[in-house]
DNA sequence: CCTGTGACATAAG
DNA sequence: CCTTATGCCACAG
């Protein structure tokens, strides 16, 4: 099982790339943009694959609760938090504060 | 076609 | 907020 480099993987990546500094988005909410809404999982399971990707700021994509259901999947246990608080981000207890604020919709910014 | 798999989402308690 | 259960989807084999 190694999905890789396909095309649903892909639009994720392209998506997760085009999140800007500061900002985070939702796995649900690139799902919907790819127009594949109750594949959220999917989404995560294409961030898996991520972390092989430089450009891809797999840290600005959490659940929809703003809450860093990812970070083991990160080297460090604190890694991500870190990465979001150093773009501005406040981020306690694995949970980003003001998520509604941060909250970047992808479907929204694109059109 | 069927099974397994996920960093989700949602509902119920 | 938590846990548990269910649904859901795309894809690998």
């Amino acid at each position: 099982m190694k999905p890789e480099n396909q095309n649903f993987f892909e639009r994720v990546y392209d998506i997760a790339r085009l999140i800007p500094y500061g900002r985070v988005t939702s796995y649900g909410a690139i799902a919907k943009y790819l127009g594949a809404a109750r594949s959220a999982r999917m989404v995560g399971w294409a961030m898996n694959g991520s972390g092989l990707k430089e450009d891809i700021p797999a840290h600005r994509v959490v659940n929809r609760k703003g809450i860093l259901t990812g970070k083991h999947h990160f080297q460090g246990t604190n890694l991500m938090q870190q990465l979001l608080e150093s773009e501005g981000i406040p981020v306690k207890d694995n949970q980003i504060q003001d998520f509604d604020k941060y909250f970047w919709d992808p479907a929204k910014a694109l059109g």
